[in-house]
DNA sequence: TTTT
DNA sequence: TTTT
């Protein structure tokens, strides 16, 4: 057992694709996607120009940014993510064993923001049905939008 | 008001002094303390060296983080500290304006890890008297202290 | 002195001014600006709403990142602020001691970025002779632009 | 390609085993080793502890962090990790693909610090003969010991 | 005011 | 002084 440690990633990054909607054996949703971050550098020697970009698992447990993931994150949007890694061992086709490590996010000392100067809906073709309803009811009580998804990341705790 | 920001300080460094625990207004145990940092170079031209320290002002106001202030930190005590920056306005005996920066640890997206190997409680005379009395029935639970250090700190919401 | 500490600081924000670019007296130039962060939050009790925006002074030694700011960052920029904590002592009009604390950015351990879809210079009447000239080489070069500024933010070491 | 991104991962942690030392075939020295963070926390309903241990996969090619793992970090060494997510392809013995997570530290943008209050030399058998010398010379230098771990921290790529 |  |  280990005491004193700490456990944190802190992302900036674009999502690939619009996140999936599951729901656990418990009855939670959980949110997941992949974002990317990229590196360009200039070699010192050569002079010659590299990039590369790196592909990140988030998976998200939190009941209230799982609802903005839901409700706004899509495929393009670029997002502010700080959660915690953990590796997570599975059993290929062959009954090998794999790894996979993932930034998850549970309600303790986890964060995700939007942050596109406009909401990211626009930048997917998914459009859930109860979502323009959300967004018209949203505007008719405080005449802001992201407003409220900020609002629903500081009130974290309730009501999950 | 802004959209989509992070305000977010994380430190690693050593307590003054004991901790002051006061009473807010609303009758809530609040904790503050100053830790060093410090940072030591070599100048690239003359060679010399420098080493400069710098003294941060922190504020609990997260019940569960107060209480392992209280029980467990102590002047010289390492921490891990992570809050948020807020500048304080407040008026000085000549009437005019100062202003005092702080890092404040609220309930949400904070933390607080003693890194200490051994507890930092024999770095301060001050024990209260029910301090022994916990210790002994941490011990007896799970024969193990720092573990129950850290619980204090993941199981944040409950009890505290 | 003080061993294994660490002073970060990680700030997403907006821009509220122009930054303003000097030249130390070692004549090298250094940057600063204030950005705002502001979280909002309803009270669990009454349920009014509330909102509070932070300001945080931001000054730059680091020669690459200086570069950055002049060329891309202007008032509204949102910027991805990565440095330490730095109270710095001055003496008022009257002659007492006061304090500022500041997030600087050397160029060890420090970052910045921009996180605008589009770079900022439309944010700013401002815009230096030699901007559009070398908007227009950038864009022969590579047909992208952020991709440019991502470089010099790697490339921190050389030239700047 | 992606513009104004971040991908940062902090640890605190403490060495599995002692580190590696390797030479990549540009000659230079790289380290790595695994250090563990944990987690322990009571469900809500039943009542029941849980506790569960992550291994993170730590790779360092910075030149001066490299030589502060060499002369200092040894198992059961508590260590402040900040480098970056990288994921990294291979083939096993099978000829499949297979992927591991790994949190390298570049030059740029990354740091190591031991927390130990005492260095951990003591914290294994293995002592390299080149090491005693070592901590001789600084001592002599500086009558300081983890003063020097320090510099080398700050003055991370040289000459700076 | 800490720490090494 | 920013942003939505």
């Amino acid at each position: 057992m280990s005491s004193g440690t700490i456990n944190k990633v802190i992302l900036v990054g674009n999502l690939g694709k619009d996140p999936e909607i599951r729901t656990t054996q418990n009855g939670k949703e959980m949110a997941s996607f992949s974002i990317a971050t990229s590196e360009s550098w200039t070699d010192k020697f050569s002079g010659t120009r590299s990039e590369k970009t790196e592909w990140h698992n988030i998976v998200i447990f939190s009941e209230g940014l799982v609802k903005i993931v839901k409700d706004f994150a899509r495929k393009g949007s670029k997002v502010y993510v700080e959660g915690s890694l953990r590796t997570r061992k599975w059993t290929d086709q062959n009954g090998s064993e794999r790894y996979t490590t993932e930034v998850v996010l549970y309600n303790f000392n986890s964060a995700l923001t939007l942050l596109d100067s406009r909401n990211s809906m626009s930048n997917s073709d998914y459009k859930p049905s109860e979502y323009k309803q959300n967004e018209t009811e949203q505007k008719d009580k405080h005449g802001s939008f992201d407003n409220d998804i900020k609002d629903e990341l500081i009130d974290d705790e309730i009501p999950f």
